[in-house]
RNA sequence: GGUCCUAUCGUCUAGUGGUUAGGACGGCAGGUUCUCAUCCUGUAAACAUCGGUUCGAUUCCGAUUAGGAUCACCA
């Protein structure tokens, strides 16, 4: 049975990262028939933000990446949340140090940042230095007996090479040498990342690790840790991390990477999932356009990059607005009427979603181009001083239409233009001017039809 | 800097020991059109470099270069 989960830290607004992760833990587990879990990781009380927890579930939900396990769906492997599983660490971490695989530090901050400091000025790399591992059983016992603080470390063994297989890379050996021995237990009691995820993964039978690139180098440490339990090791899977557009790290100086950013624009969240899908894998017939559902029966991760993309905002929007365009109407016509809160008249949302179908790329585009069916400009983008003559022609020509019908209303104006010996492309610009305030607009009749005769010829009487 | 990962158009990618190296976004140029958009057509644009292996390498191997990740009592 294919068990996978999400580790997200509740540390503040979910990252399109982490739904990028997330995607591939749910797709796989679903692709065999599996669990995906997700576990919070919230070892470190000065990150963890009080209801980031609860965004994450928001997010996971609208991305429809519902979850089989997690602290608000329990399962057999419960508690779901780090926090609240520190015994069992405190259990695993003691065994460590019965076997001499783990030993109590007692350096304090100052001696660890000394150390530091003095081999980076020798231009090494900053290890801690085994100085505790020298202290003897007698001299650990008296130091517990005073209460002093300390840390469990990791005890890496010199000269040896640890090997971890990964799916998209294969075998990648590492030397012990440059492995530092973790802190797997902090001062205050509580795990970190290395020692509480193995635990958890191992306790909640996790079939793939899956997490992103950045954790790679770490692995090693992970290796170590299956081995001194003995335990079997999951599969490995280190994802690409998605980039910024000079190629560092997705951040938020350079992008978007709130999901809530997304949702405020109006992106469609199978249109992010699908984009995401796009970003390390390709579908077998060079589709761009498909449900997650088809992702689910193609993906295995054997065939993923491993080479970190680049995130194409652009790319996203053209497929958000084709995910729009391939809607029914009374769908999206829902939709925008739900992205702007139920605020809008739902009468003319209706009737101009037609119109404006195939304008928008985000659901946040409709507003801009459909002010002017709420209100009446204010002002307008061509200065329309001199044409007041023009529109009281226009004014009465319009008067004399009794079917008031985008095709009638149309039909008049043409002869209008004609008659005034107007070119069709000037007319329509100051018509559509002086109707929507703006150079661009949903088709001028349509437009014209919805907003009705008396408030057309109101706005031709300026 | 040490360690590890990676390398096809600007971007996302397909692909092969012999191909006109394919597609998508974006760009550019046309067409349709009352604007914009949609739609349609066309077009420019890539195998990082240098060595091997080979009859032949973009493809296999190595080195170089470049980019990335990581080096906390953060995840």
């Amino acid at each position: 049975m294919v068990r996978t989960r999400a580790a997200i830290s509740p540390t503040g607004y979910p990252h399109i990262g982490t739904i990028y992760q997330a995607l591939f833990d749910y797709v796989f587990a679903h692709r065999h028939k599996g669990k995906f879990i997700v576990r919070i990781e919230d070892t470190d009380k000065e990150r963890t933000v009080a209801d980031a927890e609860e965004k994450v579930f928001m997010a996971l939900d609208w991305f429809g990446l519902i979850e089989d396990e997690s602290v608000r769906k329990e399962g057999p492997y419960k508690p779901y949340r780090q926090s609240d599983r520190l015994d069992i660490y405190k259990k695993y971490a003691d065994d460590l140090i019965n076997k001499n695989k783990a030993y109590y530090c007692f350096c304090s901050k100052e001696r660890l940042d000394k150390l530091r400091q003095e081999l980076q000025k020798k231009d090494k790399v900053p290890m801690y230095d085994k100085h505790c591992l020298k202290l003897t059983k007698e001299e650990i016992k008296q130091k517990l007996a005073k209460n002093e603080s300390y840390v469990i470390r990791l005890n890496v063994p010199n000269n040896i090479q640890i090997k971890i297989k990964d799916e998209l890379r294969g075998e990648i050996t590492f030397e012990s040498n440059s492995v530092d021995d973790q802190v797997l237990m902090k001062s205050d009691g509580y795990p970190t990342y290395f020692l509480a995820v193995v635990v958890d993964d191992h306790l909640m039978e996790i079939t793939h690790m899956v997490r992103g690139e950045e954790w790679l180098t770490s692995s090693a440490k992970i290796v170590l840790l299956y081995e001194y339990f003995g335990w079997k090791k999951p599969i490995f899977v280190h994802t690409p991390i998605i980039r910024n557009p000079d190629r560092s790290k997705f951040s938020k100086r350079q992008g978007h990477t709130s999901v809530s950013w997304y949702q405020e624009q109006g992106f469609l969240p199978e249109v992010i999932l699908n984009y995401l899908s796009l970003m390390g894998w390709s579908h077998p017939d060079g589709k761009e356009i498909f449900s997650l559902d088809e992702f689910i029966k193609l993906f295995d991760f054997k065939d993923i990059k491993p080479i970190g993309p680049v995130f194409d905002l652009i790319k996203l929007e053209w497929m958000n607005g084709i995910y729009l365009r391939n809607m029914e109407n009374e769908d999206l016509r829902f939709k925008i009427y739900e992205f702007y809160k139920k605020q809008l008249p739902e009468n003319i949302v209706e009737k101009t979603t037609p119109l404006i179908k195939e304008r928008i790329k985000k659901l946040s585009d409709y507003l801009p181009l459909c002010e002017f069916f709420f209100k009446a400009p204010e002002k307008f983008e061509v200065d329309l001083a001199s044409k007041k003559d023009f529109f009281r022609k226009v004014h009465a020509e319009l008067e004399k239409v009794t079917d008031w019908k985008a095709l009638t209303i149309g039909d008049s104006l043409v002869n209008l233009a004609k008659k005034l010996e107007i070119k069709n492309s000037q007319f329509f610009m100051d018509m559509r001017i002086v109707i929507t305030g703006k150079k661009i607009s949903p088709p001028l009749n349509e437009s014209m039809e919805i907003l009705g005769k008396e408030e057309c010829l109101k706005r031709l009487s300026i």
